[in-house]
DNA sequence: TCACATGATTGGCA
DNA sequence: TGCCAATCATGTGA
């Protein structure tokens, strides 16, 4: 608590441009017998300031430019600079060496691939695809999911090369106008082009660090809008009529051995306009469900049988025996709904 | 609004 | 790697 007295009595002898007591008596507005004698310093202060003519200002003036123009001046300048960098320079100096970062060059990476940094291709259309093919899904409304995606991150795009324009403008900007403000000292106090060489990287830096802030938010921004699409992706949509009619044909068809080969998968998917993940999926999720309840599929069974017998025989009255997921070339052992190959539903 | 249907996901297993 | 089983999340119809 005592520390601000014993401050302000520190300073009485380097106080108020030398003048012993002044600070304190301002501060304190003690007063007393030292009175008159402060008034006078100050008076003497006012009228050396008054004095200062045109004149003296000329004197100084020329006085600073004989300075200047010393011959030893040039000399004295490299001795003080050499101790600049022998000194304090050249422990910061070796502090300030440090590796490349590996965050930015992390996010410098994801910028790339997403298609915000780097040459334009077709804006992220690659990365939206990408996006779609892990959600596995290839709806009616992908295309119009996609360009929503490209718009979104094209605009992330613009918003991220504009700011980074600025930044690199202004970082430019600084750094001539702290170079040339240095050039200009230099002429008054010794500054050697190393250091200032030292001080604009020191500024690049500082940008640098800014940037790191902006392309870590774009990233953010990035990988929202990437969650965002592949939720979107997420949402189911119940296959169409026809698409549940061929693969419940076949299923019933197959009832003996419910697992389409690749191949079946593939045509299945082809038939009804989905993936062959979307195939598998339901093959899987048909299969559990009835083995789990297959009293409630009994109807529909029966109900696929009968069509698939009639099926059997416009086609053997045709003389054709074509063997396709549609057709169904298996045993259906409907009246009694368990499987009897080696693979089958227990 | 609710119950049920259904496509998708996830973890474990062979 | 494909499948099963459980579960989630959404669609659908009463």
């Amino acid at each position: 608590m005592d520390d601000q007295p014993r401050l302000m009595h520190s300073s009485h002898g380097v106080g108020m441009a030398g003048h012993p007591g002044l600070a304190q008596h301002m501060q304190d507005g003690t007063g007393g017998a030292d009175d008159e004698g402060r008034k006078q310093d100050i008076g003497n202060i006012l009228q050396q300031i008054m004095t200062i003519t045109d004149q003296s200002l000329d004197e100084a003036q020329a006085r600073k430019h004989a300075l200047n123009c010393h011959r030893m001046k040039p000399a004295l300048f490299n001795v003080l600079c050499e101790i600049k960098e022998k000194t304090v320079l050249s422990i910061r100096g070796a502090q300030e060496e440090e590796p490349p970062d590996a965050q930015l060059m992390r996010l410098d990476n994801m910028l790339l691939a997403e298609g915000v940094s780097g040459p334009e291709k077709g804006g992220g259309s690659a990365a939206a695809a990408a996006a779609a093919a892990a959600a596995g899904g290839v709806g009616s409304d992908n295309s119009a999911e996609h360009s929503d995606y490209r718009a979104k991150l094209s605009q992330i795009r613009q918003i991220y090369h504009t700011e980074l324009e600025k930044y690199e403008q202004a970082c430019n900007e600084f750094t001539t106008h702290v170079m040339n403000l240095l050039r200009e000292q230099s002429r008054t106090r010794p500054i050697s082009p190393k250091e200032i060489e030292r001080m604009v990287s020191i500024i690049h830096r500082k940008f640098s660090s800014i940037q790191m802030q902006l392309k870590q938010s774009t990233c953010e921004a990035v990988m929202i809008l990437r969650s965002r699409f592949l939720d979107a992706r997420r949402k189911r949509r119940n296959f169409n009529k026809q698409a549940t009619e061929i693969l419940n044909e076949y299923f019933y068809s197959h009832l003996s051995n419910p697992y389409p080969s690749e191949e079946a998968k593939e045509e299945l998917a082809k038939k009804c306009s989905i993936t062959v993940s979307q195939v598998s999926n339901w093959f899987g999720n048909k299969r559990i469900r009835y083995k789990k309840n297959i009293g409630k599929f009994q109807e529909e069974a029966n109900m696929y049988a009968a069509r698939t017998a009639a099926n059997a025989t416009s086609v053997s009255t045709h003389g054709s025996q074509a063997n396709s997921p549609s057709t169904p070339n298996s045993a259906g052992g409907y009246s009694s709904p368990c499987y009897q190959s080696d693979r089958r539903i227990q």
